[in-house]
DNA sequence: GCTGAAAAGCGTGCGTT
DNA sequence: AACGCACGCTTTTCAGC
């Protein structure tokens, strides 16, 4: 599972629907001048390639009644435990993201909660169990931004007999 | 500002709609038995009250040429300058979250860089100049979960004394 | 892999309740 | 606030290249 190998269209396609997944195929069509059909072929290509993993609506926490969000550092008792870590947290939905990461923590989570008493009762009541030695959190008090990444510029086009590296030179 | 008004055909809609921003709005009004209209207009609402801010494509960040994902904290020389380095981390696209938070840190971001020799080049020449006193690297070495915050149950429905049995079918 | 065409389905505005 | 309807546009499929 590596880098896909992709063209100019998919790359006009991704960054015309990456932050609009509601946009009418058709518009996309005009926009890159080929049919209807086209673009819709190459949305199931890149959903087949695992490019696309599918579409969201973007929420504001606050207005569904999120007040806090912190980043949680965890410290596993044992280590080799993180398989199991992760399918428990899988549990815990206020659970949004986890990785596996290097350096401090073991690993490392985002949650939403609706207040910090909330944050505090999923802190001790739901992860302290699962065999933390420690935590840390990080609380946020304002996301200032939060965007996608970016759509990276393809400069080989496919037939070309080097891989693609995806390479991202600024180019206007 | 703050927690929007909602009901609870507003909780169905945004469950329905929240994982996947492509469903036809008459597929959501059939699992609703409500009209496509009204679903149409609650939309809307949502919108104009700012519960929904758009709509995204989930792309995979390897697929696309990111190998390396990190957080970064920040300690900046002057905490006073918050609002001009953030404006200048939107000139960075690979920052794609920023966040302002307590403890340890003035400042919490996330990247997505194509290796990690372009990682460090983000850090040490874009952010670095930023006026950093210093930073702390989080490299995610796989991120296990990433998904969308829980929608709350609605318990209350607005000023009605009516019980709300919503059903959703499946069918094809 | 792309095209155009055709059929089925959807989005949206409006008048009504 | 929700409904039904109607129009125009979109999605999806398919034969043909």
């Amino acid at each position: 599972m590596g880098i896909a190998n992709l063209d100019a269209l998919d790359e006009q396609i991704l960054k015309l629907i990456a932050d609009n997944a509601r946009i009418p195929f058709l518009e996309v069509a005009r926009a890159c001048h080929v049919s209807g059909a086209a673009i819709h072929q190459r949305i199931q290509k890149l959903t087949r390639l695992g490019v696309l993993k599918g579409s969201q609506y973007v929420l504001d926490p606050e207005r569904i009644g999120y007040e806090t969000c912190a980043y949680v550092g965890l410290f596993l008792k044992d280590p080799s435990d993180f398989d199991r870590v992760v399918e428990e947290l899988r549990n815990i939905p206020e659970v949004v993201e986890c990785h596996y990461t290097t350096g401090d923590y073991d690993m490392f989570i985002k949650i939403y909660a609706r207040n910090n008493h909330h944050m505090l009762s999923i802190i001790h009541d739901k992860l302290q169990p699962l065999g933390l030695q420690r935590s840390e959190t990080i609380i946020s008090f304002h996301e200032a931004i939060n965007r996608q990444m970016p759509i990276p510029e393809i400069k080989n086009k496919k037939g070309s007999t080097e891989n693609m590296d995806v390479e991202v030179e600024e180019e206007e």
